[in-house]
DNA sequence: TTTCCGCACTTTTGATCAAAAATAGATTCG
DNA sequence: CGAATCTATTTTTGATCAAAAGTGCGGAAA
């Protein structure tokens, strides 16, 4: 047999588990990682470990401190205006250049996400919530096709994550408006600035949310 | 004595070195990166080059082969318009944020770094220029004091800098304008909007003349 | 009480090794 | 001759271990 096999290594599971976990918002802010504690608690050894925390940390969603530490980084306003900034530039541009190339089988998987979203906010589980919100956007983003982009949009996710854990602890699921109907609609239309228009809104919205949140 | 010690990682020093190997366009486009290879030409042990290599892979300065491999990624027309797309944005953000907050000492250090690229320029001798200019924005950009941004453009650095090389190697230094009087002088006289300005230009020629090595 | 120090315990770090995987050449087969 | 296969070599991967470093607590001294 030969090259190419499609198992991947053992650091890069371990790498998808544990960006879950920061996205999905199972750290609290400000949380320390330990090495030994993480590969302890998921049944992993402590090599392939390292490397996943060295590749989060280096995408900003975890920071190491200058005594060899790691932890879960707190949101402040200063982080999260940062955050603002490349997030509205970022994605709406993502969103844009999805819309010119998506296809309908997408677009249908965008409503099906869509249904989960509704789905997970009538029942307030927010850790569903969390993760059909995360599917829905990367769904759209990848069809634009735009890599770079699309990373850069994960690592502010990411960074954003923690902090998400939190509004929903504080206000539930109940505060959370769908503005994805507005973008699915539009992606059907094929009116490529509408589907900009929602993603921004979308962005203002969430963000406002965490802001609020970090105010009180 | 005790806690923090000052002595930074291994893996960490390395990351630095292979970080501005990158930057300084020791690295061709397309070459392959072995990890023994690097522990061998660097003379040091094989765990922390993997997490050196790991961490420049999750900024993109590096790209992983599904095979296993790592490689310097190639520059390509979408590549370079999703760069260019948030340079634009966050790195004249950058210079603005800096121009408010930065003091006269370190205008002046600007200054010693701009005479340092003039005298690389004039001497051809690219990666003196490369690493006077690298200098130069984030001495710049450091004094903006926004940590999230000013790793996202590091991170696009990192990404253009193969290229630079390449660029350098076709046209020598002698194309190479100086756009940063125009910024100094604008610090000096406090007029952030022209400050912003000339980073805008600065960095719109720098990518004009890789496009223009990319087509040619 | 407060501060400082020492000590036991935890964690990170980096080298080393065996196993898995990939590559490149040489060889065989059609 | 070209394509597929086998094999020797290189490389990556992940576990393990010893050494270095950090933490935090308890007790002694001020």
């Amino acid at each position: 047999m030969n090259h190419v096999s499609d198992k991947k290594p053992e650091h890069e599971t371990i790498y998808v588990r544990v960006k879950e976990m920061i996205l999905f918002g199972e750290f609290i802010p400000g949380q320390p990682i330990t090495i030994l504690g993480l590969s302890e608690s998921i049944g992993a050894g402590v090599t392939p470990v390292r490397e996943a925390i060295r590749r989060l940390t280096a995408e900003g969603a975890l920071r190491s401190l200058k005594n060899r530490r790691v932890e879960v980084p707190e949101m402040s306003d200063h982080r999260l205006s940062q955050i603002e900034l490349v997030r509205m530039s970022v994605e709406p541009a993502l969103a844009t250049m999805a819309a010119a190339n998506i296809d309908d089988r997408v677009i249908a998987e965008l409503e099906q996400i869509d249904t989960l979203v509704d789905k997970a906010i009538d029942n307030g589980d927010t850790r569903e919530y969390l993760a059909a919100n995360y599917q829905f956007h990367f769904t759209l983003y990848e069809a634009a096709d735009a890599l770079i982009l699309q990373r850069i949009a994960e690592s502010l996710w990411l960074q954003v994550g923690p902090s998400l854990r939190v509004v929903c602890g504080r206000y539930g699921t109940a505060k959370l408006l769908d503005q994805h109907r507005e973008a699915t609609l539009a992606l059907r239309e094929g009116d490529t600035e509408k589907v900009k228009k929602a993603i921004e809104e979308d962005i203002r919205q969430g963000l406002a949310l965490v802001r609020q949140t970090l105010r009180a």
